[in-house]
DNA sequence: GCCGTAGTACGATCCCTGTCGAACCACCAC
DNA sequence: GTGGTGGTTCGACAGGGATCGTACTACGGC
């Protein structure tokens, strides 16, 4: 629907967009739910305690810096966290975030 | 002077509070080039391309955060990065974060 | 075709923060 | 003491962004 769901290439993918998409908490609690489902989940169920629009917007964010990447399926969207090209480029970036205890 | 440079103790560093002072092009420049001078540097050398007063705002903004330890040293002060406390919190991210090719 | 559900778009609001300039403080050298 | 240099504080300002509500679109089931 309407955009379609642009994604930056690996290469595209800078440090600064990454850590301004990490350092908000509603985010943070996205990405570690997302992590904790490879195959990638539809956003809409976790209990982020936000509106629907809200959501979209920190989801866009996400996935505008490469953090995410997000596939229509259905009338839903499935996210998953960009594990691969992330480790890649910042290697030990995402386990560290993850690894703080809550 | 004035304020006693408050540092949070390691188990007070929030995650979400060094990715925020993580997300900012001016913060991220001063933290790699700390991460190049172990033994510490006073930040006012650096070429930041901005005011004194807004490199203050930053140091505090690291220093609350946890990132950074400055200590007075006559006139001047010297700001280090807390790569201990950094890596036992969050193991990676340092590394990953300063992996990033500028 | 119709409806419900999942999600987006847009506009408005509000607060946070990065920025600066000006005034001030602290330390050191002389 | 005097002055200079390195930093801080304070107030002001502007821009960004997190949030919401409302209106809208798309897909799937009946």
């Amino acid at each position: 629907m309407t955009t379609l769901l642009a994604h930056p290439e690996r290469d595209e993918i800078r440090i600064a967009s990454v850590l301004q998409a990490l350092a908000d908490p509603v985010r943070l609690q996205i990405v570690r739910a997302l992590a904790e489902h490879e195959e990638g989940i539809s956003c809409g169920v976790l209990p982020l305690g936000v509106t629907a629009s809200t959501l979209t917007h920190h989801l866009r964010t996400l996935r505008e810096a490469g953090v995410v990447r997000v596939r229509p399926q259905g009338t839903s969207r499935i996210s998953s966290l960009r594990r691969d090209d992330l480790d890649a480029l910042f290697p030990g970036l995402l386990d560290g975030v993850l690894a703080a205890k809550r």
